[in-house]
DNA sequence: AGCATTACTGACTTGTGAGTCAGTAACTTC
DNA sequence: GAAGTTACTGACTCACAAGTCAGTAATGCT
């Protein structure tokens, strides 16, 4: 009674594919990744891949979405927290996660979406309806909120949130291009917070 | 006697496919873009883009040479004029730059690069050399200049120059990406530099 | 005008990789 | 354990685009 072939595990197959797909984009990009490849990551046959997904396209979306609505749904759940000040929002958790994207998935579908966008329009629109959109509005939303509440100056800060995260995606792309340059993206989004917390904090020791 | 069906001009050639490559690139990103359509627009064979540009790769190149070098070093020299202050160079030139950066052919580079970067590293020393590295020297020569002067603060800025372009890099991917969603570039420019200056810069009503 | 040179053309070759499908074997049911 | 169902395989097709090259014609020279 000789090892069987395969096993059928019809339950399993697309998480597994989608995970190997992952790894592939991750590592040559959507155009010079091989779904033959992809296949044998997963431990499948190309056949089989096709089986659960039409085309190549599809496993692209399918990846993006199975990476990005966990991670983006995890955050926003952290957003709910009433008990935070948005100061200590800012240097909590906001900053928390500035510092974690770089080395993380999330970095991996940035690139993606920015090397691949193009040519996957309703792809964007998905993006921008499930993370962008909804991270700018949490952001504004942060901002008017400390100024409501006296804790903030109310300035052009609040019409800008790409300026909150602008650094993240420097970091991103710097790592990206320049692996091989040093640099220190947790000191630079620390430094970031600074000056950014500095600027909206209004000076106690100052006359109005 | 009819119009001679094409004339030698093999002077301009290299240009004009060039130009015409980067306008193809720029449209279509570097994978999508067919060399046939490059001959095309330049009004030429493949056959003879083949003679000019061993490869479509050399090509890229070449593209990225030429569009990337006249304005670097264009930028470049006006940074040698010691008549500004560091201050009056990052309101001045600096903010002018950024605000071009968006709609200009560099932010098709900087895409293209985005992109292709992982496929051609020595591509990637190129710009880094040229470009990336130069242009973060000067800034941080540019704080530390304000500093000896007195006229900045000596903050974590200083190491880390790449926060003063972050937010042009966010601007053109945001444009490049969701183009349908508006954004006013030049006023957020406006605010982050701001933001910049006024953390450099010492607060004359505070208390040491 | 005739000859030599070479810039230039475009039909062709060739490699590659997405997507297919006829067949196979793992599991299910009775 | 036999028959039926279907998850799965992998050799194949086919389209497409990079790169080639034998031939053509524009230009320069005498």
């Amino acid at each position: 009674m000789p090892n069987p072939r395969f096993q059928r595990r019809k339950d399993e197959r697309p998480a597994e594919i989608t995970q190997a797909a992952f790894e592939t984009f991750a590592e040559k990009g959507y155009a010079n990744a091989r779904v033959e490849e992809v296949a044998r990551r997963a431990g499948v046959s190309k056949g089989l891949l096709y089986l659960y997904f039409r085309t190549k396209e599809e496993l692209f979306k399918a990846v993006v979405r199975s990476v990005v609505l966990p991670r983006v749904d995890a955050l926003f759940a952290k957003t709910a927290d009433p008990s935070l000040s948005p100061t200590e929002f800012i240097r909590g958790p906001v900053r928390e996660f500035m510092r974690k994207v770089p080395g993380s998935p999330v970095a991996v579908v940035i690139r993606l979406m920015l090397t691949e966008g193009f040519r996957h329009p309703d792809l964007v629109t998905f993006y921008w309806d499930n993370v962008a959109s909804r991270g700018l509005d949490a952001l504004r939303g942060l901002i008017e909120r400390g100024i409501e509440r006296g804790e903030f100056r109310d300035t052009g800060l609040k019409d800008f949130p790409q300026l909150v995260m602008a650094p993240v995606v420097m970091a991103v792309l710097f790592k990206l291009l320049f692996a091989r340059q040093p640099l220190d993206t947790d000191a630079m989004i620390d430094t970031h917070i600074d000056i950014l917390l500095e600027h909206l904090q209004r000076d106690p020791g100052a006359p109005a």
